[in-house]
Formats: structure tokens, C-alpha cells, sequence
DNA sequence: CACAATCCTGCACTGTGTGCAATGTTTGCT
DNA sequence: AGCAAACATTGCACACAGTGCAGGATTGTG
């Protein structure tokens, strides 16, 4: 559902976003422990009762609001027929230039993960929509991988992928559009440390 | 460290189950969101404030104190010199002799967990002292492993090990012997899924 | 303009988690 | 055994998170 163009819906979209950019604020300031609802909704020049209205919980401020990936791009990768790993890095490719992202976010969001690695768990927790619907996408497309195996192998993905987000807002350099082929190279290393040892071990 | 066998630490040890023991019960009974830090508390047989001495929060409770790598175990491992993933599981084959487990406890959690799948990345979460140590020993033993792989490797053995002991907990017949191996062949599925698409795309 | 839908806010309330100080138990030591 | 230090349990007061409800203000629609 790409937001609608009312006014209503525009302002409560930057609302949402001067929530979570209120909170980074005062959390690279303060630490996240000493961030309170109370101060945040100053900050956003909110009531404290309406940020409850826009986040669930004072962790969900920090991520901000993660679009799914859109129907046009999981019904090209169900249709698709090539090598898995490959058509998921594509589809996610897609997915990263329709979703733009902000530097200056993902760099905040990295000081506090890096100053407070209490919060990593609790960050990849945010991103389990991501990681259910490919763990679905790869279900679909091969009937072959189990349920549990699916899971796992969408949480890693998800994993790489924070990662490679994660240096792209450290790197100067580095353009959008690497992101997800940074992500594939470090699940293919992963990869092959898993196979290297069975080639040993035989 | 060992458990000094002193009367203090095995009634410590005892008043930590027995928390754990009251928590899950009103779970499953009640469902999660349901149960308060009270209730336990009266469960339990001791005061509200002597539950957070014992555990963080409501929800370390859940998952109870789960002991470390001991060093004997991480000693024998960095000076080993075979396969990676053949030793790395070897390790978590002589840890899960050591710690053992109670297979009502697991069934109970596991209820939990598939009753309340927001509960899944929490649990995760819990057992991020497993990974973290897992991601050391992956860095000590072989260098050329950079520290992100490190992690996201030790990050997916730990999910595959939680996802062997759920499993073992479902059956009547699995060993607890046979939980390691279990989660080293899940391991091996998802290095081969990943190497699959390598070799297609060469 | 009028009416409906939606949003913001204050208020009252439940529950989590912490700091502190008093009181009781265990432990090691002589 | 007796004593002092270490540690455990508890009650109390408190700050903060988060929810339900009901009002008043704003905005979209005809």
C-alpha cells in the first residue's frame, strides 16, 4: 500500500519520521537508557500520549518504519527460475532502490549499536518482517527447503544485510546500489566456510 | 565457575528453577502477556523485589540461566587444528553433555514460543552470550575469518542448535546426544543451498 | 457550511524495574 | 562456640513504560 497522497497521510509520515529523528538525537546525546517517552514527545513537539500513537514502544522509534518489499518485486521473484540465492540478492537489490535510505539515520542508529550492543538483539528483532517474508518468498520458490531451513537461512540474509547497510552509511564512497551485492558476498563467504569443511572432512 | 558447592549457591541455583519453573507454568496456563512479575512472586513462594534480584527482567526468566562454554571445553578447541565446523560442533557436543537439560522445561518453552511468536527474536536474543562466545572462538582459531563473518556464522549456529534442542524436546525417542549433530547437519544443508547457487551461476 | 472520519491530548491506571535501608542468614575465622 | 563480614530477602518509595477512554480540535467530503 504506497501511502496514499493525502495531507493527512504526508504529515503523518514526517511526524513519524521527526519522532525517530528526535529519538536518535537525544539517544547519540544522552545514551538510549536516558532517553524517556517524555522527553522525546518535547523533542518532536508532541504529547507524550501520541507517540504511543505512531510507536509501539520506545525501541520501534529507533528503527523508524521499514517498508515491506512491494508485490511487484516477490511476484517477479516467484515467477523467476534461475539460482536461488541469486534471484533473493536481486529482488532485495530492487527492493533497497524503492526504499530510499538516509545516511545520517543509519549512522546514528550504528553510534548507538556500537555504544549500546545491549540493543543489537532487540535491532534484528525489529527487522523479523523482513526476514518472515523472505523466509515465505524462499518457501514458495523451492518446496524442497524446509520450513525451519527457510527460517534460517532468511535470518542470515537479513543479518548480511543489516551489515552491508550498516557499512555503506559508514563508507563515504560506497554507492546505494552495492548494498545488496556486499550483502551476497558475505553469505556466499559464509557459504563456503560451511562447505570447505565437508570437502575436508571427506 | 564451577558452582562453589557451598549451601548459599545450591539454594541460589534452586530459588533460580524454581522462578523459572513458576514463570513457565502461569505461561502456559495464562499466556505470557498475562502473567505479572506478582504472580510469579507469589508462585514462587518468595517477594516481588527478590524476583529481580534472581533474574532482569520477566522475560530472562523464561528462558532461565544458561550456563557457559567451560574452559576446558574452549581450551581444547583453540588447540585443536582440524575443520572448523567439525570442531566448533564437537565443542557444542561435549557443552551440551556438561549442561543438562530438562526436556519438560524445553516442551514448555517451546509452547510458549509457537503460542507467541513475538517471543521467538527475544529468545534469541537471550542466547546471545552463546553467540558472542561462539564468534570468539570462530575468531581465535581461525584468523583469516573477518569479525562480521564471525558473528553472522556463530549467530546461525546458535539458531540451528536452538532449533535442534526444540526439536529433541518434541520427541520421545532423540537422544540428547544426538542434538549437536543435528544442528550441524541443518548447518550443512543451508552451506550447501547457498554453494548450490555458486555453482549454477559459474 | 455541515457532517463524518481521524487525530491529538489529558487523565487515570496497571505493571516493570531500581535504589535504599532494615532485618535476617550463611560463612569463614579464631 | 562465638563473632564479624558477606550476602540474601524484603518493604517502601519512586520513575518510567504503556494502555484505555473520552473530550475537543482538525481535516476530508459532499
Amino acid at each position: 500500500m504506497p501511502a496514499r497522497s493525502t495531507l493527512r497521510d504526508r504529515r503523518r509520515q514526517q511526524t513519524a519520521r521527526e519522532i525517530q529523528s528526535a529519538m536518535l538525537r537525544l539517544a547519540v546525546r544522552d545514551g538510549y537508557e536516558a532517553v524517556t517517552t517524555e522527553m522525546i514527545a518535547t523533542e518532536a513537539g508532541i504529547s507524550p500520549r501520541t507517540f504511543f500513537n505512531y510507536y509501539p514502544n520506545k525501541e520501534a522509534a529507533l528503527v523508524g518504519k521499514s517498508p515491506e518489499i512491494g508485490p511487484d518485486i516477490t511476484e517477479s521473484f516467484r515467477q523467476g527460475t534461475g539460482p536461488l540465492i541469486k534471484a533473493l540478492f536481486e529482488a532485495l537489490d530492487r527492493h533497497l532502490r524503492d526504499s530510499y535510505l538516509n545516511r545520517d539515520t543509519v549512522r546514528m542508529i550504528d553510534t548507538l549499536l556500537e555504544r549500546s550492543p545491549e540493543l543489537v538483539p532487540q535491532f534484528y528483532a525489529s527487522l523479523q518482517t523482513l526476514t518472515a517474508q523472505l523466509a515465505e518468498l524462499i518457501g514458495q520458490r523451492q518446496r524442497a527447503i524446509g520450513h525451519h531451513d527457510a527460517e534460517l537461512l532468511a535470518d542470515m540474509i537479513t543479518h548480511a544485510l543489516a551489515n552491508a547497510i550498516r557499512s555503506w552509511a559508514q563508507s563515504e564512497t560506497m554507492p546505494e546500489t552495492d548494498i545488496a551485492s556486499h550483502a551476497r558476498i558475505q553469505v556466499e563467504r559464509i557459504g563456503a566456510i560451511i562447505s570447505d569443511h565437508q570437502n575436508e572432512n571427506a
